[in-house]
DNA sequence: AACCCAACCGAGTACTCACTCGGTTTTTTT
DNA sequence: AAAAAAACCGAGTGAGTACTCGGTTGGGTT
């Protein structure tokens, strides 16, 4: 591995573990046994540190969820969604350092005046929620999801849900874990027909 | 007003906007015209301000909501979960600062080792989940939400599922008033009962 | 008027921060 | 093997950082 896959590798976990900020240079300098010289000879700043991250973080939920979502063959729109939310929960343990990233805030003030990290988490959150309507329109087409339901609004909650459950798992309130049968119950409840004892 | 409390209100809007870390005791001394003396002769340390912040948060979090709900009367549970929802979003809105403070890694960091911290963020989310189980447990009683559920676990996923909404909206991803909608029809499928149908 | 004490001040302190620079080592190219 | 290029080093820099300390102010009590 060479020396800067070495830095991206150990800011990675400070970053996530620790916060951008509140990581110092001479730290990483420290764990990663390259001088600080070294560091800013391949990045141009430490902000630019966190970039590369960033996109690796991007290219990398990305690429397992479409990795994920080709392997599996779903029954349904119903059973596509189901196995989207226990993936994501089960990358948000597999891949903590990414998801926990992700849920502090120096990202987002960055994107503010930063457009290259805006687009990365744009682009991280497009693709998930994207990913939460197919389910939905495969559903509705399938018969297997209430036509009744508005398919994108109805994929942002869905997600702010699972979303809002990692958040909780990863900042030690709850184990989101013991909630798994109760989200999935409510993810049914909130997808299947409204009036389907009328047939 | 004092210069404590001077000191406190310029504390809370650069710590919730900006961070805790990424504040200076010297901006902070700019910002309220007291000295830096002045402000170490009112707070031990640094770290001794956002204790005196997170308890007032706190304090006025449960007292909001104390407030809304013995001042409400609602129809039934159903209709208090649906009042309780729209009351946290409302709050979200109006007292902004307070739900980006909580909305940091900061806090529950600090609460690793600082029991004092840990006890207010506690006081906050049993506080808050409290008062959701208690609109399912009322409603359980009075029939307009669905025996089947447990209370405890709902409570959590639907609170999941609002500061989750919440989190989305304080990092500039969605309005969450635009999903409001979408987000009480949800809910109340989440609620009622299940085979209503078969009755 | 003498005293008191909390509120207040701001220059000073020891330290950490991101980043630079001149030079050495290692690798690649010719 | 010579030359060029890239990787690497670590002491040094100047601008912060949280916090201290000796001293001043001003309203209230005796």
């Amino acid at each position: 591995m060479s020396k800067k896959q070495i830095i991206i590798k150990a800011a990675t976990r400070l970053f996530s573990e620790k916060g951008f900020k509140e990581t110092s240079v001479a730290e990483l300098s420290k764990v990663t046994g390259a001088a600080e010289g070294t560091i800013f000879h391949h990045f141009k700043t430490k902000e630019d540190i966190f970039l590369s991250i960033l996109k690796n973080v991007k290219e990398g939920i990305i690429e397992e969820f479409e990795e994920y979502i080709h392997t599996r063959a779903f029954d349904n729109g119903l059973d596509m969604m189901e196995g989207v939310i226990s993936f994501y929960l089960y990358l948000a343990g597999r891949m903590e350092e990414w998801f926990l990233l992700l849920h502090r805030h120096y990202p987002y003030e960055l994107a503010m005046d930063n457009p290259v990290c805006r687009e990365y988490l744009e682009g991280i959150y497009t693709c998930l929620v994207d990913i939460f309507e197919e389910a939905i329109s495969r559903g509705q087409k399938d018969a297997s999801i209430d036509n009744g339901v508005p398919s994108r609004k109805t994929a942002m909650i869905i997600f702010a849900m699972v979303n809002g459950l990692v958040w909780f798992k990863l900042h030690h309130l709850y184990e989101a874990g013991a909630l798994y049968n109760e989200l999935i119950a409510s993810c049914h409840k909130i997808l299947r027909e409204s009036d389907e004892c009328k047939k």
